[in-house]
DNA sequence: GTCCCGGACT
DNA sequence: AGTCCGGGAC
């Protein structure tokens, strides 16, 4: 067989059907860079349907570094909410006032000092500076280890740190000198739309298929090659939701760690009956206690197996905040894992 | 429900 | 190698 690539026209190819065919995306609108850091970061390991909303409420709260160098930690985390992976709301924070403390106030313009900032890898170094400053270096996230691996038929595994920056050298051979924004992000688009991960990519609408070896040779729908991952640790959790009066009771989780900084309602470990709970919550005189519905969380490693209870108590604890429901949507940041929980209090 | 997706830091 | 989330496809 004869297989075709040109590495010259598979790059017209791209960038033709990029500036044909690229989302309208609202960090796309005025590149500062600015807002190209804060829509990088939210897209760390998160799709951009999810960020669209975070990225106008984060931009129009906090609308520049100086102001986000100073902005609580707590706001910070309400404005991330639901987001996940909430360290890198406090890095982006850490990182503007490094950037207040020795750049003016701005973000450094180039590559490797953008690598050297709290939160900012290969990839997102590799972002800021081809998008928001037009250096000539690549960005190789999710999307282009895909596509390239299909493009090029690479089959090594692509979560080894060593095979990613080989990636990184092949894709800066592609990047036309003076357009590597259009290009990298051209390369994501294509990931994220045609060149899917999760379900058969679209090759019959690919514009770089006829320069594609993995489409050529038919093995594009069985790359990229992962290691498998590991089994996750179970943690059994039993959900105590406490209520005084119309309050309900919530706790500052550690500042590092899972889901730090983040608020949660009381819980104990393990599958907790009735009676236990209601025993070791004697000394705040358990008025009533009733069920809740089980819930499960997965996050990357463990995966929260969780029973719940209503504790109608009469002498609140001095720990933590009592607060309405409506005090705690507003002002308390609670992760997902105990949605199931926060839901059942509407209902209350 | 089950499987899979996606960067940085330690 | 392990620690950090939430959501989409099926």
């Amino acid at each position: 067989m004869n297989i075709q690539h040109d590495k010259e026209q598979l790059t017209k190819q791209l960038l033709d059907w990029y500036k044909q065919n690229a989302r309208v995306l609202p960090w796309r609108e005025k590149a500062t860079p600015y807002r190209v850091w804060v829509s990088e970061i939210m897209l760390q390991q998160t799709r951009v349907e999810a960020v669209k909303p975070y990225f106008e409420r984060f931009i129009a709260t906090i609308p520049d570094i100086p102001t986000l160098a100073n902005t609580e930690d707590e706001v910070l985390a309400k404005l991330w909410e639901g987001l996940g992976y909430y360290r890198r709301v406090y890095n982006m924070k850490k990182c503007a006032q490094v950037c207040v403390e020795k750049h003016g106030g701005k973000l450094p313009n180039t590559y490797a000092e953008l690598l050297e900032l709290p939160g900012i890898g290969a990839y997102t170094a590799g972002a800021i500076a081809s998008i928001a400053f037009g250096e000539c270096v690549a960005a190789v996230d999710g999307n282009v280890l895909r596509v390239f691996s299909r493009v090029l038929v690479l089959e090594e595994d692509i979560l080894k740190e060593s095979v990613k920056r080989q990636y990184a050298k092949i894709v800066q051979m592609y990047i036309p000198k003076h357009e590597s924004s259009a290009f990298n992000q051209a390369l994501m688009e294509l990931g994220a739309t045609i060149c899917v991960p999760n379900a058969a990519p679209r090759c019959n609408i690919c514009p770089i298929a006829d320069n594609c070896k993995g489409y050529q040779c038919g093995k594009a729908h069985y790359l990229p090659n992962k290691a498998a991952k590991k089994t996750r640790r179970i943690e059994k959790k039993t959900i105590c939701v406490l209520r005084y009066k119309d309050k309900f009771h919530v706790r500052q989780r550690a500042s590092q760690g899972l889901l730090a900084g983040l608020y949660e309602f009381d819980w104990l470990e393990g599958y907790q009956s009735k009676k236990a709970v209601s025993e070791y919550y004697k000394m705040y005189v358990v008025k009533n206690i009733r069920k809740l519905p089980d819930a499960k969380h997965v996050f990357s490693h463990i995966e929260w197996h969780m029973k719940g209870y209503l504790v109608e108590v009469e002498m609140p604890c001095e720990e933590g905040v009592w607060c309405t429901l409506e005090e705690l949507k507003a002002s308390y940041a609670i992760p997902t894992a105990y949605k199931a929980y926060k839901d059942a209090l509407e209902k209350e």
